[in-house]
Order: C-alpha cells, then sequence, then structure tokens
DNA sequence: GAGTGATTGGAATGATCGTTCTAGAGTGAC
DNA sequence: GTCACTCTAGAACGATCATTCCAATCACTC
C-alpha cells in the first residue's frame, strides 16, 4: 500500500511545485525530492512523465477547489453576499498565506496553453466543468441559463485575474475589488434577467 | 546604429516568446535564433541577461497595451457601452490570431510572481500604472474615485483571467461573457455610486 | 590607413534538464 | 524456500540550460 502513498505523495507535491513556480520551472529531480521518492518511482507510477504527473494534479487540484468554492458560496442565503463573501474569504486565504498562488489551474494553463496540447485538454475539461457547476448553482438561484453561464464565466475570470493581480501587488485589493464587482452586476442580472435576449454569446 | 536595431529586435523577440511559452520555458539560445542575434549581442546589450530582457519585454509590453485600451475604450461615448466593445474587439483579436496569448503579462506574472522579485516588481509597477489610468478615466466618467478604482481592478482582473480562459477553452465566450457582466456591473455604480460608503477596500 | 570602442559570431563551460536503465528490496502465493 | 511481481533507489545518458569568453568585424576619428 505504499503505492497509493507515493503516487499521491507526488501528485500532492506536483501541485506545491506548480502553483509555485510553474510548470516549465518544475524539475523532475527538485519533484522527487519534495515527494521524498526517487525518480524512479516517478516513471514508475506515472510511464507519461512530467506531463502525466502535471495532469493528475490539476484535475485532482480542480476538483478540491470546485468543491470549496461551492461550499463557501453555499454557507450564503442572498447569492450577491455570497460572492462577496466568497471573493473576501479568497482574500484572506491569500493574504495570510504570504501572496502564495492558491491554485496552479489558471496560472499553469496561462503558461502552457499554446504549448502543451495535452494540459490544455484537461484545463478546457476543466473549467468546463467549473462553468457548469456555476450555471447550474445560480440558475437553481432564479437565473436564467444563458444569464448564470454569462456570469460564472465572468466569476471563474475575475478570480483567477483578480489572484495573479494580488500576488503581483501583495494587496487584497484586487480580489476584494473583484468580488465587489461581480457582487453588484449579479444583483442587477437578478433585478432584471436579460434572458434569451441578447445571450447569442452562450453559444 | 545596428545598436537600436538589434536591441529591439531582441525585446520584440522576447514578448513573442513570453506570451506563447512564459518565461522559463524560455531559452536564451531560442530567443538569439528568434531574433536572429548571437548569443553574445543578447549579453552585451542586456548584462542582466534572461531576466533583464524578459523584464523590459513585460515593460514595453505593458505600455502598448495600455495605450490600446484607452484608444478602445475612447471610441465610445458612453463608457458602459465601451466596456462591452472593447472586451467583444478583445475577444475578435483573439479569435482570429488562433488564440494565441496577446499580452504576456498577466500570464507572465502569474509564473513568475513567487520566484523572481525583480519582475513580480516590475508586475507591480505595470499594474499600478494601469489601475491609475483607469481610475482617472472612469473617474472623468462620472464614478467617485474609489468606486473608479475598484471597478478598473475587476475590469483588468476579469480581462486577465477571460484571455487565460478563452485560450485554454479556443473559445470567445469567456471574454464576451466578462466584458457584458462588468458592462452591467459599471451601470450599476453609474445610476448609483456607493462613493465613499464601504470603500474601506480601497485603503 | 592606423587606431579605437562598440558589436557580432559562436565555441566553451559547468550545471541541470527529462528520461531510461539496471540492480536490489519488499511482499504474498504456493 | 522460491517464484513472480511491484516498487524503490539512484547512476547514467544525451540534450539543453544560462552564462562567459574571445577573436573577428564593424563604424568612425585622427
Amino acid at each position: 500500500m505504499a503505492d497509493v502513498d507515493t503516487r499521491q505523495r507526488i501528485v500532492t507535491a506536483m501541485i506545491e511545485q506548480l502553483r509555485r513556480q510553474g510548470y516549465a520551472a518544475t524539475g523532475v529531480k527538485q519533484l522527487a525530492q519534495a515527494a521524498a521518492a526517487p525518480t524512479g518511482s516517478i516513471y514508475h507510477h506515472f510511464r507519461g512523465g512530467k506531463r502525466e504527473v502535471a495532469d493528475r494534479a490539476l484535475s485532482q487540484s480542480a476538483d478540491a477547489y470546485l468543491e470549496l468554492l461551492l461550499h463557501v458560496l453555499g454557507q450564503y442565503d442572498d447569492p450577491v453576499v455570497g460572492v462577496e463573501g466568497a471573493f473576501r474569504e479568497a482574500a484572506e486565504v491569500v493574504e495570510q498565506s504570504g501572496w502564495m498562488n492558491m491554485c496552479p489551474v489558471g496560472t499553469v494553463l496561462g503558461e502552457v496553453a499554446d504549448v502543451e496540447p495535452e494540459l490544455r485538454e484537461t484545463g478546457d475539461r476543466i473549467f468546463r466543468a467549473w462553468v457548469d457547476a456555476g450555471t447550474a448553482y445560480y440558475e437553481h438561484h432564479g437565473l436564467p441559463r444563458a444569464d448564470a453561464r454569462e456570469f460564472t464565466y465572468a466569476l471563474v475570470a475575475a478570480l483567477e485575474g483578480a489572484f495573479i493581480l494580488a500576488r503581483t501587488q501583495r494587496s487584497a485589493e484586487p480580489v476584494l475589488a473583484a468580488g465587489r464587482t461581480l457582487a453588484l452586476a449579479l444583483r442587477g442580472l437578478l433585478v432584471s434577467p436579460r434572458g434569451s435576449r441578447a445571450a447569442g454569446s452562450a453559444r
């Protein structure tokens, strides 16, 4: 059963490295050391090498992230308050961690989307899952499907972008600002849905 | 005068490489080849090596980007329409380029913010300049300063994040959705500014 | 045309890259 | 015990990394 342990240790270490320094800068040897495993074990458990480990790391990290976000949003009765609250909580975590990267998905995909087709496809799946979940969530809270989808896209984009700004500026302000702005937009959508009108953007 | 030419060719090639594959994956030799210059010339013009070239590339790219964004926004009388229009134009460019990265600033900083202090500081300066310019722009269009600053932060964050999603999903939808959502928020701010009320977030 | 400083062209260097390979340790079945 | 198999351990490999170095070439001044 040291099997599962080592496998998971490698993936966990990869998540850590990916969010600190991205995909290209992460070395297999460095990864092995961080996971307390020899390089041979890495290639035994992941025949696809570095890329397969990164693939697993992104997927696993994305699952955890989605669960967390839905859990945080679910704590609030009013979805408008929930958006602002979720971003506020995220801002606190980022600040308390010393401006570390929270989630490797956005940053790694920004780095490799044009250059690593397999990782790009994994990212595509991840974002689709996130957007689908968010769409269902906001549809359940009264938004027409097209509006829910559009808003979820904006939320994910703003969250990922705000994390980059916050880490670069060592300031929580971008995350808080994005949360407050999105909450305002969501209030507007709830008051007067645009529904099917100009929703041609939602294919 | 081949001096200036070569210097600029190196920086331009670095911009290209940075947005395609990020900082860590970009090799100096590869850069030299792309710039049609020997590696010796790179270190002659940039004693700081790879990092200094990247620094210059980010700054130059950021200046151009700011000018472009203000120019696009300035084409519209109504700032609400302008936001949606700017994102729509951005979406078209991204799609027509075959989902290439537009601007290296966001993606590179997501990659190196925790690991390259000098590049992080450059990014800090860049984002500050962007936010200051945006704040002035929206203040000039009737928003209280705190609101203008908050909205600008959300705009930059959403734009950077939406680019990552769009490239990953090979779809313009994230960019369009972010633009429409931000336009809605801006309309809300213009109708009923929150001004100094809960603007504690804007330090 | 001799001399001078900037710039080019690329070879050399030591480190590190991702991956492969082989030897041995661990584990359970018979 | 021994066979079969999984996993560990890390050396070995060729390629590539960022950087340094130096001879050759260039553009100009005197």
